[in-house]
DNA sequence: ACAATCCTGACCATGACGGTCGGAATTTCC
DNA sequence: GGAAATTCCGACCGTCATGGTCAGGATTGT
């Protein structure tokens, strides 16, 4: 019951596309200095993204990528779906699940729980947009800006 | 984001626990043969069920395990809790999580997503109760008994 | 004694995951 | 035109959790 890191760093490359929102595309070069995240990884999941509609990609040397909505209009939800494929806690409350390929359907005793249980999942992420994101963050940093933690200090 | 098999088959043990609740152990070997499940398999989680408290054991000829306390008692996150350890959707909000080993914690846009996720799925599997899922599926069964599905046929 | 059961530890195969690499295609800038 | 910066793509790889098996020991009722 965990999230994949891949996922993870789906949303934080995506916060950062959300943060230049605006301003021209952001090279996924510059995605991995400020997140510290592995590049060659990065590239895969920035496909994963444009193919899902998420990111539009610019080629070429002030390339990049960039949003093609709003940070406001992209929940976090589409974000993990995106990358990951559909949050479900187990196969038989899938959306492509067929009708009776679980034999044990009909004496199921914890299908509805599961049911329950996704819902909830898709409810929190599909509240939360990306704008939320770097807007609770920046309300963070706000109101801590003189007191970093010492254990934080670098990557 | 998924449930593991593990946590689905100890939960399916323990509501089979529950159904013979009061009228003795019951053994692995008869919840295998009722969710078809692997025996060997069963034995390892009835292990850990049993050393997370919820379960004891009897052993030898008319031996099995049963309930340490009514259904009514256990909730779904106990379970899932004994058998597969916290659910975290991430590493920095699980409980024993040692503030300020994630270097970004400070400017981490996502964590406060995280928390209220784990919020969310810890609350649906502690309002179930063992209890319930049997009574739930009581249910069903009176409702549709006349009706069973062709597909759903065997194992 | 024997059979049924729990108990334990070791073992194993598979697949997902996180990550890397090499190189091709595209675009801008000089 | 050429070099540099970028996206794009497919292949590859090591590690680890998972799901599962196996052999055998310990315990107990009949």
């Amino acid at each position: 019951m965990r999230v994949s890191s891949k996922a993870h760093y789906g949303l934080r490359m995506m916060t950062e596309f959300a943060r230049a929102y605006g301003r021209g595309p952001l090279s996924i070069a510059e995605v991995a200095r400020i997140e510290h995240l592995p590049l060659a990884y990065l590239e895969q999941l920035a496909g994963q993204l444009r193919r899902g509609g998420l990111v539009e990609s610019t080629r070429g040397v002030h390339g990049g990528y960039s949003l093609t909505r709003s940070p406001e209009l992209i929940s976090v939800l589409e974000v993990v779906h995106t990358v990951e494929g559909e949050v479900s806690p187990v196969e038989c409350v899938s959306t492509d699940y067929v009708s009776g390929s679980c034999a044990r359907e009909g004496e199921c005793a914890s299908r509805g729980l599961w049911m329950r249980l996704k819902e909830s999942i898709d409810a929190v992420l599909r509240q939360t947009t990306l704008a939320e994101l770097i807007h609770d963050q920046s309300l963070l940093e706000a109101m801590a800006p003189a007191e970093p933690h010492p254990e934080t200090s670098h990557d």
